[in-house]
DNA sequence: GTGCCTCTTTAGAACTATTCTAAATCTTGA
DNA sequence: TCAAGATTTAGAATAGTTCTAAAGAGGCAC
C-alpha cells in the first residue's frame, strides 16, 4: 500500500471538510474510504456494512451523518436514480449515469465537453447536472433477446 | 369546457392503457385527469389529494397502482429529482427538469435536437433520459442576494 | 490545565413513502 | 350465467431516512 498517497487523500478529506466548516472524524475518514476505495455506487445501507467492517462501533444515524458532511463538502456526489434508496458516487469528474434496469449496475461515462450547454428558464442559477440514461446493460440486453 | 377535447383525451387514455395490457378504469381516468389538469410535478400523495376531490373514495394504493399503469402505459413520466417522494410528469416530450433547491419548484425545458447523441458503455440498450439541472429559480436567486 | 461551548456520535424512536395482503367488487368472455 | 382474472380497498408491513436526547470529544479562553 501506498502511504504517500493515503496521506494525500486524508489530507484532501480534511482540508476539503475544514472549508465547509466540518471537522475531521475517524467515522468521516471511514465512510470516505470506503467509498473511494470501490468505486461503484452504493448505497447508505451498503456504505453502512462496508464501513463496519473497519469500525464495527459506527451507528447508521452516522453513517448518514457523514455522507451527508461528505456531499457538502463537495467530496462526494449524491446520486437518484429511481425511486428507493440513494446512491453515492466518488467519481467528482462530471459524468452521466448509465443505470441497468435489469441488474441494477451504474457506468459512469465522461460527458463531452459543453454538454450542458441548454436553454435555460430565464434567471435559472445552475447548480449542478444530474444526467441519467435507463435500459439495459449489454449482458442483460444479451439475456432478453434468446 | 370542449367536450370534444374530453372525448379525445378519454380514447387516448382508454387505447394507451389496452396497448399495455390494462383495463380503463374510472380510477384511471381521474387520476390521469388531475395530471394532466394542473400540468406541474405532483408527488403522489399531492395526485391523491386531487384525485379525491372528484372522487372522494379513492384509495391510497389505488393511486399508486394507477400511477404506476399510466408510466407504463407511457402516458405520464415518473421523476425522481431528489431523495423521497417520486414526481409525475404530465409532458412526454423529450425535455428535461431544472429544479429550484429553495422553493422546490420544477420547470420543464425543451431538449435541443441530438441533445441525447452522447457516448455510450458498450452494447447499452438505452429507453430512457432523465436529465436534471439543481439549482436556483430566478426568484429564489434574487432573494438569496438581498 | 480547567471550564465551557460546540460539534459529533450513538441507539433507538419516529416518520415518510411505498408496497403488500386479503377480501370485496367488477369485467370479460366462454 | 358463470368462472377466471383484473382491479380496488383499508389497513398492515416494510424500507429508507431523519429526529431525539444523552454521552463523548475537540478547541479555545483563561
Ligand atoms: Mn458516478
Ligand atoms: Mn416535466
Ligand atoms: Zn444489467
Ligand atoms: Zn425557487
Amino acid at each position: 500500500m501506498n502511504l504517500g498517497a493515503h496521506n494525500k487523500n486524508e489530507r484532501h478529506l480534511t482540508e476539503k471538510l475544514s472549508t465547509s466548516g466540518f471537522r475531521f472524524t475517524p467515522q468521516r475518514q471511514s465512510v470516505y474510504d470506503v467509498i473511494m476505495h470501490k468505486r461503484d455506487h452504493p448505497t447508505a445501507e451498503e456504505v453502512f456494512i462496508r464501513a463496519k467492517k473497519q469500525m464495527p462501533e459506527i451507528s447508521h444515524a452516522t453513517v448518514y451523518n457523514c455522507l451527508d458532511a461528505l456531499v457538502k463538502s463537495g467530496l462526494i456526489r449524491q446520486v437518484q436514480l429511481e425511486r428507493g434508496a440513494t446512491r453515492f458516487c466518488p467519481n467528482m469528474e462530471e459524468h452521466c449515469h448509465y443505470h441497468c434496469g435489469a441488474c441494477g449496475k451504474v457506468f459512469d461515462m465522461a460527458l463531452p465537453k459543453n454538454f450542458t450547454d441548454m436553454p435555460q428558464p430565464k434567471g435559472f442559477k445552475a447548480d449542478h447536472y444530474d444526467i441519467a440514461v435507463h435500459g439495459l446493460c449489454a449482458d442483460c440486453a444479451g439475456k432478453r433477446k434468446n
